[in-house]
DNA sequence: TTGACGCGTAGGGAATCTCCTACGTATCGT
DNA sequence: ACGATACGTAGGAGATTCCCTACGCGTCAA
């Protein structure tokens, strides 16, 4: 099911990998990703129905997205209609390659010992600081 | 090959994605987990040699990184090894998964598009319509 | 024991983040 | 023209980041 004939896709620099991570540090920022992903492109007014801050703080928001390229705008009258794009979440999909043996290692002998355990200590939440 | 049985996986709190994402969003941070992940476990000193900074500050980005989940450390004498933890790198590509139809949709036209084109404008990003 | 080594933490300064309210600008309806 | 609407930006307060130097603590070697 790989039959996608990935494209050569071009590389992002340090500080541009930098915006992208750090602009998916944050939930609302992730929500607003999430939003566009399933409710199509839509105005600022619309997202901002879902959340409790204030519209202003939420253009923040779009800005910091837009820098890291991750949406795009494009003006319809007075409404910007914000477009997910996804390109850069690819190339957060490409760093991870090379890490995912380590995790799907890591996961194989976690099931195994998962499995014989009698029940399951429910995240231990560890809240340090 | 997709013979692996993944076993269910805990699904990060949002603090805890947040500290995920934050922690991947220095380059610093990033050239650890490759260091460790191409080296396997070392030492704090080790690490230190492949940076200009002081060494408390990579300190301080080791806590980072153990605080994410994404390095554990085992004293060993007087020194401290740390080792990649990859599982929350597993649950990143879990969150990219409903975003990947979109950049491989956005890739293909986009690759059909570069083919056209002599050279890389690199776009304020601005479609017309 | 004494001293060197390996590492973390304390504390501080400059920059950045995240939220707010106030305001400016462009567009729409009347 | 006028006010209302949709949105961005300015400016500020409080928290956090990222770097530094100084120092404390445990371990090894002599």
């Amino acid at each position: 099911m790989n039959a996608t004939p990935v494209p050569p896709r071009a590389v992002l620099s340090e500080p541009a990998q930098d915006r992208v991570f750090a602009a998916l540090a944050n939930g609302t920022r992730r929500e607003v990703l999430c939003l566009l992903r399933d409710g199509g492109p839509q105005p600022v007014q619309r997202l901002a129905e879902h959340f409790a801050m204030s519209r202003p703080s939420l253009s923040e928001h779009l800005k910091v997205l837009r820098q890291a390229g991750l949406v795009s705008e494009q003006r319809a009258g007075r409404q910007r209609i914000y477009r997910l794009e996804a390109a850069p979440l690819g190339e957060v999909q490409d760093w991870l390659g090379p890490y995912e043996r380590f995790w799907r290692a890591k996961l194989a002998s976690l099931g195994e010992l998962l499995d014989r355990l009698p029940d399951d200590p429910d995240a231990p939440d560890d809240e340090a600081q």
